[in-house]
DNA sequence: TATGTAATGTTGTTTTTACAACTAAATAGA
DNA sequence: TCTATTTAGTTGTAAAAACAACATTACATA
């Protein structure tokens, strides 16, 4: 375990809490390491899971099987990155969803219901844990919903312009970077590279906006 | 306040924690109930919410403006809804939209800081609070995960079948009904309506599926 | 039952996107 | 510096979606 307490450490669940503290909090979270070899279940599809995971090391798939049995891979895990702890603090009774190790892995696992009560008066951090925990959640909550009101936009060009459109909003700035290529950007806001392409080249004709590579300007 | 407590205890926020004892929670909590009149904002784009806020009455906007001052309604509030909540719980220093009293509104606004530090010992329901707070947001992360894994398809067909699929898998059965009717399905899933009605009967004439209404099965 | 209305389904046309194949530019190594 | 490789941009064609206009069905109620 102590290997892995820099990945804790640097990771945001346990944000703000002393290193040499999250041993401690960490037996008072009754937090288990298990080791998956190869194409085993982290989780099923179907069952309830009372506990997030956390990986330590090797990496893992999060699987989807549809009504007609087609498999495919939504997201890959690699040490740091937590996982399963949006259906464990919303409840839900079935995971959608499975996780499997695509090569053995060693896996933090944190009863939910640890998290969520308070231990004692003693475990200060605990306050801290909740809050990073809640923080870590609604950041993605944010994220996703933006990431919903660009790409559900009709077409390319309205999804580009929602997308730097609030990039240079957050950023305050009408020149700005964005952190993804051109295939990443297209993934992003589900379109055609080639195509998206072509419609950046046209709204820079049309004098909208101008870019190099990564950085764009938006013109009034 | 008296008249706006069933509103509260009916919320997913105030869940658990028995009717009488929400008037001293709320004094606990701070909260302050404020009266906005139409086409005031509540909360402002740019601003740092410290603030949750809950609609005890009238209706209220969220509202974003464009980098070319275009501005858009986002959602609409209404009595029992809760706002902010995952900005205020992510920490964004400044909002990305407005929200806006579309009418004369009774708003409670709720110190982010208050639920999140529990106040004494005394205060059980803080620890109940906590909870609910994080199952709203996790409960919203599940299913803005789910619609973006279904808009984000390419194709209308595609669209079709992840939604109709992940439906019939979560109820466990081949013939379910759906909680929208074709327009909104058709705005769910990012596509035209007719085109979308199209799509459906030519799945139904390859016997992929068949529907009547918003009751659809699945073929194997 | 007749009638008005809303919801759903169908069809043809126009516009947009996906796809494929390619060129050009930038970048990292050898 | 030269070369291999990745990244970005272009173009033509086929496919799909948007749009519009209308037909059909379901439903409420007069």
């Amino acid at each position: 375990m102590e290997k892995y307490l820099k990945i804790l450490a640097d990771g945001p669940l346990f944000a703000g809490i002393a290193p040499n503290e999250l041993a401690s909090l960490l037996g008072c979270l009754n937090a288990v390491q298990k080791r998956y070899v190869k194409n085993s279940h982290i989780f099923m599809a179907g069952d309830k899971v009372a506990a997030i995971g956390l990986m330590l090391s090797g990496r893992a798939h999060i699987l989807q099987d549809d009504f007609w049995g087609n498999r495919s891979i939504i997201a890959q895990l690699t040490a740091g990155d937590l996982f399963a702890e949006a259906f464990c603090c919303a409840g839900v009774s079935k995971m959608p969803v499975s996780v499997m190790a695509a090569e053995d892995a060693d896996i933090l696992l944190i009863d939910y219901s640890k998290i969520i009560t308070p231990c004692s008066a003693v475990c200060d951090f605990h306050k801290q844990l909740i809050s990073n925990m809640l923080g870590i959640v609604a950041r993605k909550n944010v994220m996703l919903t933006q990431k919903i009101e660009h790409a559900t936009r009709r077409r390319t060009r309205e999804k580009l312009l929602s997308y730097l459109s609030s990039r240079a909003l957050t950023n305050g700035t009408d020149t700005f970077k964005i952190p993804f290529n051109r295939q990443e950007l297209a993934d992003y806001l589900a379109v055609e590279r080639s195509a998206m392409c072509a419609e950046l080249s046209k709204m820079r004709d049309e004098g909208l906006l101008d870019f190099k590579k990564n950085s764009f300007t938006l013109l009034h």
